[in-house]
DNA sequence: TTGTTGGCTTGAGGCCGACAA
DNA sequence: TTGTCGGCCTCAAGCCAACAA
């Protein structure tokens, strides 16, 4: 876990008008889809921004490198490099699939960094802060059986998801079928025969199936998932649940076969130049690279032997959990190569580590005081009464210090992992005009930038004041206010348990309404609240916004086996708000605060009958929002308001730079049309709009009470 | 065509006892077997040696390197740089079973260079010259046809090629049939059946050859090699007709994934460092790293404008052609980066050139006047009544100037793709005492190098004095003598035009004498002529070595179609001599020469009934040996001479140094006989044994006069 | 609702000699 | 000598509903 929020350059290469820049070319050439990779890089897997800061530690590098004489390489490298990240572009592994990003950086002086990161940091990391729209209609991830991968049959496709993700087929029909073609990260096509078929009905994908598992040597436990654009597109991919053998991907290649990649990078350090660093997210433990708010903040600690401390750990399952234990000594782990380093320089015991299967060196910004505010949340420590306001994030890589009132929100990132099944997102529908990017901002959308918001002072102060009293970041306390920033995510899903996510919202297929299939009696009902609440939306004042508050209705079902779940309460779009103060040499100079959202907003087409609270909310957790979620909902509001901010109100805009833009300083100079003054920081030469970031879209999560 | 000889650090695994250097872990682990890896990388690759100058061109590294911005890097680095090749690893795709190497290099001062070079370089060229044994007893190559890649059968054995490569068969069975375990690249084991039935019978393989094809994806046109080794065992490799498509093998990855890479290498450099070289033999065409000797011999051409030129070129079959052209202009490629750069200097116009397919730059040392020595020769030039003598090698590396007598090679290095079919290379048998390593040189046999063998003056001098008048290097003149020192190579596979190879030898089952399979009354008598040379061979006084002369009747046969040759003409054994004066400061002092010689014998075990002229000998080159070709031999002598050295003399010993030495500068105080005395030149700290040389075996290809 | 299983069909895989180049 | 073909056999792939969780 690196922790990070993603927010990239890649754009999906069909649906993308500008391409200059765009397209992220993997090693084998044709474009990553970025929602298709972030839906294979899993819900954990985040990026460091383009344009932010970070803190390279080339000692965490060099272990993380499978370099001959790793131990003997001596490099003329200070133990952490100050970077600005200049370009994040994503890759496929063409024989697994494998996802794996390429980070481009360059050194910056620590001085430079002071003087612009002081003030300007803040300004150039909101400028950058964007989280891709990615409006990511439909999709579901299935684990696969072992029906699924034998050669006996096809792929069982879970009905729901079916239904969300595929064109709707002609039940009339004695047996329904039809051929799907989804692309893969490559852009290769594969081809399906989607049937509807069996006693009782099910939908199934036979023909073409098993040439998939074969090419993609997919094995039982292995998941696939699908995702409809809203084109229509299908798209397809895949996480395996284990690294392939026998097949050595891309990404540990370049730890592999570059012995002098280390040496390049001292050398690029030394003369300011840019280097590259290929991480690949899922693979890799190390986490030399770190968002230098997060570095800098575990200054703000002073750890001492024999300090409790606590740790987040990502188990084999993919599972958070936070481990505890006593710091018992400080020192570097390597003087004589690395005097000074801060890389893994507490020796620790851990509490209950009996298989000694923890590393037992931390690096400071691994851990906090065990006394930090941010108790253990949501099913471990289910007792706090804090509310729980967003750094609205799953990344654990925001964390807030005691009583600044933001929350630490990895708890929030897995904290749906309780569940066993798959992540249902909810969405806006895509009619219903929910598409605030095409009904609001016209003139933005005239730069390519479709989804680009605006967002006003108002609004995020809005935003801020009513996340439940603990979100507010006092003016001026730039320190914990741009640790918000520079790592974004543009979208995230969820991993339950099992690891499955859906993301329903409503088809757009005119054949098959939501809530309208009866064929073979099982439908008929399903979507009665659902559809009712759909059909409100277009009357009522939520521009752009589908809200659904379902009936809070518990369900046995809810721990059920199942591999996949269909309830409200597991749905939800991770959404990225950057909060900053801005600089105080801002000609502006009011320091007020800009807030950049992703409001995650429930489904519609989702079953209303079906039960909805969750199965990790308890009664103590049904008024002030003690778990952390993606966002906060005034309980027992009548809409769903983030903040407090009503989704009827007219919603700010986020202005989202695409990540098209040429790389040339000039595009500082671009004057999108802003409700609040800009920060005139001083922006490094890389594509980034001033005061403007991207959004993926203003979801919002309202999982709780119904209204 | 990067032109050098190899000669390597690699040991077959299972072989060799003592490892521990020895062994090239390819990428995805596994050593790699030395022969095999030679022979699937074909007749016309080689690699600098261990130990060797070069001279490594970044300009043309960066050309060959698919990076982002190649065309903006600036590197901090000279357009020539020294270098000392202190390793060489041999890799194999995992995926496609591509060959490449990882060439390790040290930047030397061009003074220290100077000083040791100019003396001490030649000894320790010498000293390093190690053409690795690998006495490749049976192999044979044979490309697929597409009944061999069809799904409907298996593979049609070239008979010769079952009988030479394969354990015999019980031909009194019905149907004779075993189990045959052969191992690729990787150590793999592949097993088939390989049975003998059909009317007429035939060879094949069946079970389990399409999971081979399958796997390794193979296409009618590439090529499968069987190659046995001494001790029986069966290995295994391909050879593509192209690169394989959708898969990028290593070698191109490193090229494609590793920016940094020349940065590292500019840092390497200034540090005097180690840095690594990624190189595909197969797959590059450009010369960016090339013998120190060949780079300063270019400097002894004094080009001009309008000067007429030859250069050798490798067309897509693989058939190398020579085509001339005039220079129009010299001039650096890329003033502003490259300054004073040699590379691609000269402005050529070529004169048949139609579809401008060449590069209108060359650099210098892939070019020779057009008014040099060595004219065309072969088919292309026949009537050259020049002695062809040697630099006795497949590679065109070794070029002598004017006068000097030693003709190009590169001639002979392709000669005998004119003929359709497989090559032959004949070699001495193992029984019959052919195997001198074992039979002449215990004493050095303790060291590990059981072909270790040793070269005196008298012997060298005699080689050379002998080889037709035009192989004697002036005493002194070491700016020639030690540019044919430096690239060696191992053994090397003589490709012709259907790239197809056999390497014969008596085969060392005892169920089944060569000459002897009368079975089906298809195989009486086909040896006759061989098995009575092979019955000789153990009475005549040729100790260590077969020689097999067969009778020259021309034969329609040498052009038909079949993929297959079974003649002595193509049989040749790639073989290396190293020829240099030892140095001035040379305690020794005498200014005597040293070769070290890989001499190609022919194969016992041929067909004597057979035709023997090869296509290409025409009447003008039944004579003084006009045709480059490994050796020469006195033509009408009545044994094989080599350069008028009598095989049945005794065999100068060259002593080998292995690999599997530590990498100490102690090991110069090794000493191992010598019959000669040893230039005592500095040593640079590598692997290398001081005048002793590792030599393949002592072959001799004897492809005309009977005797 | 969906994972697994047995029944059934189909066609690719694969072994064979015939035939011819 | 060996490439290709037709004949023939076998078995895995793959489609289906039944059944059960």
């Amino acid at each position: 876990m690196i922790g990070m929020i993603d927010l990239n350059t890649v754009e999906e290469e069909e649906e993308e008008e500008d391409e200059e820049d765009a397209n992220v070319v993997g090693v084998g050439g044709g474009g990553v889809c970025l929602e298709l990779w972030h839906a294979c890089a899993g819900p954990l897997i985040s990026l460091p921004k383009k344009g932010s800061l970070i803190v390279y530690l080339p000692q965490g590098h060099l272990e993380h490198l499978a370099v001959p004489d790793r131990d003997n390489i001596r490099l003329p490298l200070p133990p952490h490099v100050l970077c600005r990240v200049l370009h994040v572009k994503l890759h496929a592994d063409v024989g697994t699939d494998e996802v794996y990003a390429q980070l481009s950086l360059v050194a910056q002086d620590q001085e430079e960094q002071v003087e612009e990161g002081g003030e300007g940091e803040g300004g150039a990391e909101e400028l950058n802060g964007d989280s891709r729209p990615s409006l990511m209609p439909h999709m579901f991830c299935k684990t696969l059986t072992a029906s699924d991968t034998s050669t006996h049959g096809g792929f069982s496709v879970p009905r729901r998801a079916a239904e969300d993700c595929f064109p709707p087929l002609d039940y009339k029909q004695q047996r329904p079928s039809q051929e799907l073609v989804a692309k893969d990260l490559h852009g290769m096509e594969w081809r399906f025969r989607h049937i509807y078929r069996g006693q009782p009905r099910r939908h199934l994908l036979t023909t073409g199936w098993s040439a998939f598992v074969n090419k993609k040597k997919l094995v039982s436990g292995d998941a696939v998932l699908f995702l409809r654009g809203n084109n229509g597109d299908l798209r397809l991919g895949i996480r395996r649940a284990a690294q392939l053998k026998n097949s050595i991907p891309y990404s540990a290649v370049c730890t592999q076969i570059s012995p002098g990649t280390l040496t390049a990078v001292a050398d690029a350090v030394a003369t300011k130049s840019v280097f590259h660093i290929f991480y690949n997210p899922r693979a890799s433990p190390s986490e030399f690279i770190i968002p230098h708010w997060k570095f800098t903040k575990s200054f703000s600690y002073s750890f001492s032997v024999g300090m409790r401390f606590k740790m987040r750990f990502e188990s084999e399952d993919a599972a958070e959990r936070r481990y505890t234990g006593l710091i018992t000594g400080i020192g570097d782990m390597d003087p004589v190569r690395w005097p000074g380093s801060k890389w893994r320089c507490l020796l620790v015991r851990w509490d209950d580590d009996v298989e000694n299967s923890r590393q037992n060196r931390v690096s400071p910004w691994e851990i906090e005081p065990a006394g930090s505010i941010s108790g253990s949340i949501g099913l471990s420590a289910p007792g706090s009464k804090r509310t729980k306001i967003c750094m609205p994030s799953v990344n654990p890589d925001f964390p807030v210090p005691n009583g600044s009132g933001c929350p630490d929100l990895g708890e929030s990132a897995r904290f749906h992992k309780v569940l066993q099944g798959q992540e249902i997102i909810g969405y806006t529908s895509p009619y219903d005009g929910m598409d605030v990017s095409r009904s609001q901002v016209p003139e933005i959308r005239n730069h390519h930038y479709p989804e680009m918001r605006r967002c006003t002072n108002d609004v995020n102060s809005d935003i801020l004041s009513a996340a439940g009293g603990g979100a507010t970041v006092p003016v001026g306390n730039s320190e914990y206010a741009y640790k918000c920033t520079g790592f974004g995510e543009s979208f995230r899903f969820h991993k339950v348990l099992q690891g499955q996510e859906i993301i329903p919202g409503n088809s757009p297929y005119q054949g098959a309404p939501i809530g309208s299939r009866t064929e073979n009696g099982g439908f008929a009902g399903y979507f009665e609240g659902h559809t009712s609440s759909a059909g409100r939306r277009g009357t009522e004042p939520f521009q752009g916004y589908s809200v659904l508050m379902p009936a809070s209705t518990p369900s046995a079902q809810v721990s059920s086996p199942s591999s996949v779940l269909m309830f409200q309460q597991t749905s939800q779009v991770p959404w990225t708000s950057l909060v900053y103060e801005s600089s105080k040499r801002n000609k502006g100079g009011d320091g007020s605060y800009y807030s950049l959202s992703n409001l995650s907003m429930l489904s519609s087409g989702q079953e209303a009958s079906l039960p909805f609270h969750p199965y990790y909310m308890g009664k103590e957790h049904t008024e002030p929002r003690k778990y952390a979620h993606e966002c906060v909902v005034e309980p027992g509001s009548k809409d769903c308001r983030l903040f407090g901010f009503s989704l009827t109100d007219r919603i700010p805009v986020v202005s989202e730079v695409d990540e098209t833009l040429p790389t040339s300083p000039n595009i500082t100079n671009m004057n999108f049309e802003t409700s609040f003054p800009l920060p005139k920081a001083q922006m490094p030469s890389s594509s980034m709009g001033p005061g403007c970031t991207k959004v993926s879209a203003l979801y919002a999560v309202c999982a709780t009470a119904p209204f």
